[in-house]
RNA sequence: CGGAGCGUAGCGCAGCCUGGUAGCGCACCUGCCUUGGGAGCAGGGGGUCGCACGUUCGAAUCGUGUCGCUCCGACCA
């Protein structure tokens, strides 16, 4: 733990805090955090030190900035918190968090909290080392990958670090919750997770090392679980409205974490590493991973009863290719694709022009893992080499048909023979129907219904900040956490779980708010509301004046940061620029000569003048004229 | 884990091919000057060239190994 500077340790008895000056001392003191004083007669009295009392200056502050971004950086969050001194990279994926950052994070914090609370969840914080055995008792520890970074004790005992905490707090309730009395119950906690990814990227976006709010509901049973998801799925709505994104809730898969029911909250965003698609007319929107394609009525085309027939296509491998040798339009073509599920080897077919979706085979099958098969593996079912595998003869056990092709004839597939394709394919003559199955197996598209009214369906981008689950009884069989309930019966508890990505919030948040400059916070979010910049050269008065506006609006509560350096004016501006608070007072000589200082509206970048007399009002309404630019 | 690339001053990079004891811009320090959009001049500090071994009279430069980082892919709340 680092202590401010220019003060002693307290001892364990003397139970003083550190404090910023006292309100009587404001006026005179310097006001820089070099300058707080170990307060002995608060003592018992919490004194937050990044309350508003704490007095904030360019000239103490550590915000390194630079002119240039690191050669690693990608995305604009990434470069643009480097840039703007938030940030640090220690190793691979792992940052430090300087105290911009540190801000910014505590404000976002301060809303989720807030939120959670309201919605009746209890703030508790778990460690982040967790006994190995919990995981042990819940089959994750082996099924979890190795993304779960495990390591040993001198006792050579399993522990790991936590990427999500499930296993602990169901091991903690199990233990004291033992009555339907005691139900419901939600609790959270803001920490720090560590998930071991294969390739972290994008700096805070997909970091090995984050910080997360998780919350776990309880519930006795159906009904009051599908309440508390509902007040999380609220409580998000919420806090990311309140931060000032502009996001969607969608249908998602669950993933690893398991259960049946989920949403994502996604914000739009064009480096989002998801797609996400919503309908133009109602509310349905979905992962592209998830969303459902609604079953096309039959076509009406007249079918093709011409027997199967071979036809060479040398050197045509995919489906373009094929097209393009045979003259006909992808659509016309059936890709055979084979996949390794489980161990079992399984063919998936989808129309030439489609994309097979992995995850709705995956459920389809139900099975733990699913890989596209590898060469080898093609050549022994198929008998050709890779780009030739058709669905008639193919050595599987089962064949899964995309539901748009059921009942489709005239169909171009691999012969499974090099360099050959057969024509003429009636997918339900040709093929035995006992190892035939129909699903919904591909992505949907622009050009696809939606499945919920018929609308038209929009693709879009979007950065996944949060995650609501309904987990039902998978954690609390697992390890049998059990309640009585009102007929003395013994039940398993209903868990939810329900994640925000802290830190990731931070970077997506400047992927929506940037531009050529640098950062535009929404008020919320940024690590001050108002920069003073004091354009004061050798001009003392000036300075003093900047000085007394700045100390104003702290007094004020108003989280201000003075600009106090000896820098010249240019630099001022495009470091205030760069950092992106959104409200900026600059105080110049000539301006103040006229009884003014110049506001600016960093997002808008609209200027206006307040007088220097009656300030605090002028300013006010000035300001809420800020706030409204981001409620529009 | 497969493919590719990069490690030279705090940051961004050149030098490497063709071996001869390290340079540029930004940042930093001192002085002068300047003060409304990353000023100018002068002077200055800072690098065992990721690490190890090898080749050589001599290695940032060539070879081998190793560690770290990045990108593409596979993977993933």
């Amino acid at each position: 733990m680092a202590w401010p500077a220019g003060g002693t340790r307290e001892s364990s008895s003397a139970r003083a805090r550190w404090c910023a000056p006292s309100a009587a001392a404001t006026t005179s003191c310097r006001h820089s955090w070099k300058n707080w004083t170990l307060c002995s007669k608060n003592a018992g009295t919490p004194c937050n030190p990044v309350s508003w009392k704490c007095i904030m200056k360019m000239t103490a502050l550590y915000v390194p900035t630079l002119k240039e971004a690191p050669g690693d950086a990608e995305v604009v969050s990434h470069k643009l918190l480097v840039r703007a001194g938030f940030i640090r990279k220690l190793t691979s994926g792992i940052y430090v968090y300087l105290p911009m950052a540190w801000r910014a994070l505590n404000k976002i914090s301060t809303v989720v909290r807030e939120e959670m609370t309201r919605a009746g969840a209890q703030e508790i914080l778990m460690p982040t080392v967790q006994p190995g055995d919990l995981w042990k008792e819940t089959g994750r520890w082996e099924f979890y990958g190795k993304e779960l970074l495990r390591f040993k004790d001198r006792h050579d005992r399993d522990y790991c670090l936590g990427p999500t905490h499930e296993e602990v707090v169901t091991d903690l309730v199990r233990g004291e919750v033992k009555s339907y009395r005691q139900l419901p119950l939600n609790l959270f906690q803001i920490q720090t997770k560590f998930r071991d990814e294969i390739r972290p990227r994008f700096g805070l976006m997909r970091g090995r090392e984050f910080i997360m709010k998780d919350a776990y509901s309880f519930d006795m049973n159906e009904e009051g679980a599908d309440k508390s998801y509902w007040a999380m799925h609220g409580a998000y709505t919420r806090i990311f409205s309140r931060l000032g994104l502009t996001f969607r809730a969608v249908e998602a898969d669950t993933g690893s974490i398991g259960g049946n029911f989920s949403h994502e909250f996604m914000v739009l965003a064009e480096t989002g590493e998801d797609t996400i698609a919503f309908c133009d007319q109602c509310d349905w929107a979905a992962n592209l991973e998830k969303a459902q394609v609604k079953a096309a009525p039959a076509i009406p085309a007249p079918p093709d009863t011409a027997p199967a027939e071979v036809v060479a296509t040398p050197g045509a491998h995919t489906v373009e290719e094929v097209a393009a040798f045979l003259k006909v339009s992808p659509a016309a073509i059936v890709k055979t694709l084979l996949f390794d599920a489980d161990g079992e080897i399984v063919a998936a077919l989808v129309r030439g022009d489609r994309e097979l979706n992995e995850i709705k085979l995956k459920n389809h099958l139900n099975v733990a893992t699913l890989a596209l098969a590898l060469p080898e593996v093609v050549a022994a079912v198929t008998g050709a080499p890779v780009g030739f595998a058709g669905p008639v003869g193919l050595k599987v056990g089962r064949i899964i048909i995309d539901q748009e092709l059921q009942g489709a004839t005239g169909c171009i597939v691999g012969a499974n023979q090099a360099d050959a394709h057969l024509l003429h394919v009636d997918l339900a003559r040709d093929l035995d129907p006992a190892m035939v199955a129909h699903a919904d197996l591909r992505m949907i598209t622009a050009e696809d219904p939606c499945p919920a009214c018929g609308g038209a369906v929009r693709l879009a981008k979007g950065i996944e900040v949060g995650h609501v689950f309904k987990l039902g009884l998978k954690y609390s069989e697992a390890m049998d956490a059990k309640f009585l309930d009102e007929q003395g019966k013994e039940r398993h508890m209903i868990m939810g779980c329900y994640g925000i990505g802290v830190s990731r919030i931070l970077a997506a948040c400047i992927e929506q708010n940037h531009d050529a400059d640098g950062i535009t916070f929404p008020p919320p979010v940024s690590p001050f509301e108002v920069a003073v910049l004091s354009l004061a050269g050798n001009d003392e008065a000036v300075a003093a004046k900047a000085q007394e506006l700045y100390e104003l609006l702290c007094n004020n509560r108003i989280d201000a940061l003075l600009d106090d350096r000896a820098e010249r004016p240019g630099v001022k501006f495009k470091d205030a620029d760069l950092i992106g608070i959104p409200m900026q007072l600059v105080v110049g000589g000539k301006a103040l000569a006229r009884g003014v200082v110049e506001a600016k509206n960093r997002r808008t970048g609209e200027k206006t003048e307040l007088p220097v007399e009656n300030f605090l009002h002028a300013f006010s309404v000035w300001r809420q004229g800020v706030m409204d630019c981001w409620t529009c």
